[in-house]
DNA sequence: AGTCGTCAAGAGCAGCGCTCTCGAATCAGT
DNA sequence: ACTGATTCGAGAGCGCTGCTCTTGACGACT
């Protein structure tokens, strides 16, 4: 009864499978807007009523594909953190900064749907945070390993945080353990800082101004890693 | 005849303006996907096809509402700086970023129109370019202003840009006139950082991490001051 | 008075997400 | 092996979208 029962879930799982392959491959191509159902179901020979039977509706089908492109995108940064040193701290920085850059440029479709616009009517359920944070997290890491082998130098000209971010900073600790809140706050500006450079680049908003981005990525992380205090 | 016919160009234009009003409407409520034409000649009290006289395509429409967006954002800055004493140079960029957030809070789907995923179809125009660099003319005068009046300390700790970068530098010149190429390239890292922590904190990339996000941008962006260097 | 341009209106096309119903295939329990 | 319950593909259909084309009326200029 076991064969049997996963005979017909095995086609019910390839299926699957298949639509969220031809679904991605529309993604890349045509960006997440110009997804529809009813293109992937003539794609593979079926009628668009049938689709409903594997995903009940198109914000369910986006948002696998959503969860892949975070797992994505999270492996692709866990494996140029992998291939540093654990303690070469800058150079572990700019192995993630450069991976999520690299990702982006490949996948740039997949990238503003995680990052960029958020579809008014879409609410990301609760599959979504922990891929969400798998990139988040190797991030984490790097600071809170620099900090513990006294890496991290105090902080070279920001002011102290307000007393308020405190437990913020108790939130973000979770995936930095052990890092004091000056540091968090620095944390958050590089990171922000490098995510606004990869969507500024991907969004157009270079275009015309600045054509050496690869450049000025790399020279800006430099400097971003200057700002969070790695010592040599 | 002039008469007549400018009686007949007005009521056009205020059907124009109409439109345009309507659309800006629905387009802060429901967001630009949800943006419809059929709809704003519903509330119009018009049939569908008639809209088509006064905008030849869903896109130009939306041209004109991202025209207006840049306007209202670059105007916004514009009116920040100028609050502040021109000598005020650290007060000048934090007004300037203050309107930016302030603005994107209160008109996020607007800001998701600059700022975020570009709509895979559309091509920005030529008229776009203008008011898209209103806020950044303003931005590039108070570093243009400070290094003027020699209150630019020279860079805390950034290494000094690559000589590719100056190609690209030249360019960002145009808006800050007569600065040197580092103050260039960390004024880039201010400015998409600026732009990051907004995005990040718009689309949602903060929830139920960072809560205080009004105290963090503050500190963030005065770390940011330090950084691009103004002189007490 | 006649002509020409402008306009609203309507019908229509192809696409979309999504729902419902209806046979056919498949499974599970006897 | 048969039967009752699921599951599935197919089709029709609803209301929506952007956009096109035609028709008929109105107004301005000659």
């Amino acid at each position: 009864m076991n064969a049997s029962r996963t005979a017909r879930e095995r086609v019910r799982a390839e299926l699957i499978r298949e639509i969220t392959d031809i679904a991605r491959r529309h993604l890349a191509t045509d960006g997440a807007p110009g997804l529809s159902l009813r293109a992937v179901a003539r794609e593979m020979g079926m009628v668009s009523s049938a689709i409903y039977r594997y995903f009940p509706s198109r914000d369910d089908l986006l948002t696998v594909l959503i969860v892949d492109a975070y797992n994505a995108i999270g492996e692709a940064v866990e494996r140029a953190d992998a291939t540093r040193p654990r303690d070469d701290f800058t150079g572990r920085w700019l192995a993630a900064c450069h991976a999520v850059r690299e990702w982006a440029l490949a996948h740039p479709h997949e990238y503003a749907l995680l990052y960029g616009s958020p579809v008014p009517g879409y609410r990301a359920p609760e599959d979504t945070i922990g891929p969400a944070s798998r990139g988040t997290i190797v991030y984490g890491r790097i600071l809170a390993d620099a900090q513990r082998a006294g890496r991290l130098a105090p902080p070279p000209m920001c002011p102290p945080p307000p007393p308020i971010l405190s437990q913020d900073a108790e939130a973000v600790r979770a995936v930095m353990p052990g890092v004091s809140d000056d540091v968090v706050a620095r944390a958050v500006i590089a990171w922000t800082g490098l995510f606004g450079m990869v969507s500024f680049e991907l969004f157009g908003q270079f275009n015309g101004v600045v054509e050496h981005r690869a450049e000025l990525f790399d020279h800006n992380m430099t400097c971003l890693a200057h700002l969070l205090g790695f010592s040599e």
